[in-house]
DNA sequence: TTTCGTTATATTTGCTTAGATATAACGAAA
DNA sequence: TTTCGTTATATCTAAGCAAATATAACGAAA
C-alpha cells in the first residue's frame, strides 16, 4: 500500500504566524550564504518573497532573528543572531519528532 | 507569552492527497445532513467545491467512502459507508493526538 | 566621489484558484 | 407523466496571490 502521512507545523506568537517551514528553510539558507539575495536564489524563491518572509519573522519576534547591513564592502549582507540559529535547531527537531510520531499513528489507517 | 503551535496533517495514497482536514469536515457534515448540498451549506462552502472534494476522496480511495443517489424521494442524497465513518474517527483521533504531542514540544521554544 | 552588490520597496503583469451562474440528468411518488 | 430536490457538470467571471520589473538607499573601499 502507498499510504503516507504528511504534516506541516508552524508556531504562532500572539495569533500571528511566527515560524513555519518556509521561513526556517530561508533562515537556514541565510545562515549558509550570508546574504538574503543569495539565500533566495539558493532556495529558488524571489527576492521579494524572501524579504517579506524575513521581515515578517523579525517583526513578529520579540528578539531580533537576523542582522541586516546595507552598503559597505560587498554591498552588505544578512546574518542570523544566535537566537535565530537556535530557532532553526529547535523547529527542525520538533518537526522531525512530529513526523516520527505520525508514522506510528499511520498504521491505524492501513488496517481499516 | 502567547506562543502556540499549530499543525495540519493529511494522508496521501500513492502520492495523491487522500484525506485532509477539509475533506474530513465535509464527510462529517454529510454524515449529519444526509446530503451533499446540505452539507456544503452547513460548512459554508460552494456545492461545486464540496462535490470536487468528495469526488477526489472517492476517486483516490480503494474502497467507496460515500454512496450517492440521484433522483427519487427527496431528490436523492449522499451518505457515508461504514468505511467512510471509520475514516473520520481515525483521522480525528490522530489529529488530536498530534496536537497533544506538539503542545508538549512547544515548551522548548518558550525557553530560548 | 565613484563604484559595487546588497537591502528595501513600489508598481505592474500574469496566472492559478475560487466563486457565481446555468443547466442537464435522475428516479420515486403523487 | 409531472413534480421535486438532489447529484453532476460546464462555462464564465472575479479575485487573490506570485512573479517580474524597476528603482531608491546605503556605506565601505578604491
Amino acid at each position: 500500500m502507498g499510504y503516507k502521512i504528511k504534516s506541516r507545523i508552524w508556531v504562532e506568537l500572539d495569533n500571528e504566524e511566527f515560524l513555519g517551514e518556509g521561513k526556517v528553510q530561508l533562515l537556514k539558507a541565510i545562515d549558509e550564504m550570508g546574504s538574503l539575495s543569495k539565500a533566495a536564489k539558493a532556495i529558488n524563491i524571489s527576492y521579494k518573497k524572501a524579504w517579506h518572509l524575513m521581515d515578517s519573522v523579525n517583526k513578529t519576534s520579540k528578539k531580533p532573528v537576523t542582522i541586516n547591513s546595507i552598503g559597505g564592502k560587498g554591498g552588505g549582507g544578512t546574518e542570523l543572531t544566535p537566537y535565530g540559529k537556535s530557532l532553526i535547531r529547535v523547529f527542525e527537531e520538533m518537526n522531525q519528532k512530529c513526523w516520527g510520531f505520525l508514522d506510528v499513528q499511520l498504521e491505524k489507517i492501513k488496517n481499516l
